[in-house]
DNA sequence: CGACTAAGATATTCTTAGCCA
DNA sequence: TGGCTAAGAATATCTTAGTCG
């Protein structure tokens, strides 16, 4: 029942080669208080609002769905389709359901 | 920007048949408080936690990051894809990167 | 009954001001 | 530099006590 905000955050920030405040600060946060806050992020001390994961998301070319998934072998299928554009998400979704 | 998650949680309550009330008390609300609660989350006037978002999910039968998924093509998949055993789940993993 | 809401009580996050490797 | 943290300030949610259709 442990959130996996913190863990995917931080793989999205990594593979995205920033550190935490860069990240906050390229969100509009004030730089004296991104660093804190990307790190209470990560860490798990506290967990951002849903708009603050959306820009967090965006920033870090994931979909928002990712940052809150459970299910590892789900997560990989999410940032896989994220990289489909919308006739092959749609032709992907067919697939599945008629399979 | 908007949170997906009154939309989708109401989509999925909806699909279980469930009340607000009784969707609460389910999770273990206080019966007294449980429908205040899930008509906040609703409405989108507040957002649970974390944990409350997984029991949630947990007990209308889908996958926590359906709750805060941006993206309706994407909200299916992961809805398609939750009623997979692991290996199927993996074998599309696999199609998807293979193709 | 089921959905919904205002407002105060309560619990959370955000900011400040730093330290540690 | 980058990651990290305590504690008070600020802001959020939860509970209470209802209304409305």
């Amino acid at each position: 029942m442990e959130s996996p905000f913190p863990t995917r955050l931080r793989a999205a920030r990594k593979a995205a080669g920033m550190t935490q405040q860069q990240l906050g600060i390229n969100l509009g946060m004030d730089p004296n208080t991104a660093s804190a806050r990307l790190n209470q992020y990560e860490k798990g001390k506290h967990a951002p609002d849903y708009q603050t994961a959306k820009r967090l998301a965006d920033e870090l070319g994931v979909p928002v769905a990712y940052l809150y998934c459970d299910d590892d072998v789900l997560s990989r299928i999410i940032i896989a389709v994220a990289v489909m554009d919308m006739s092959k998400k749609e032709s992907l979704l067919n697939y599945i359901l008629n399979n």
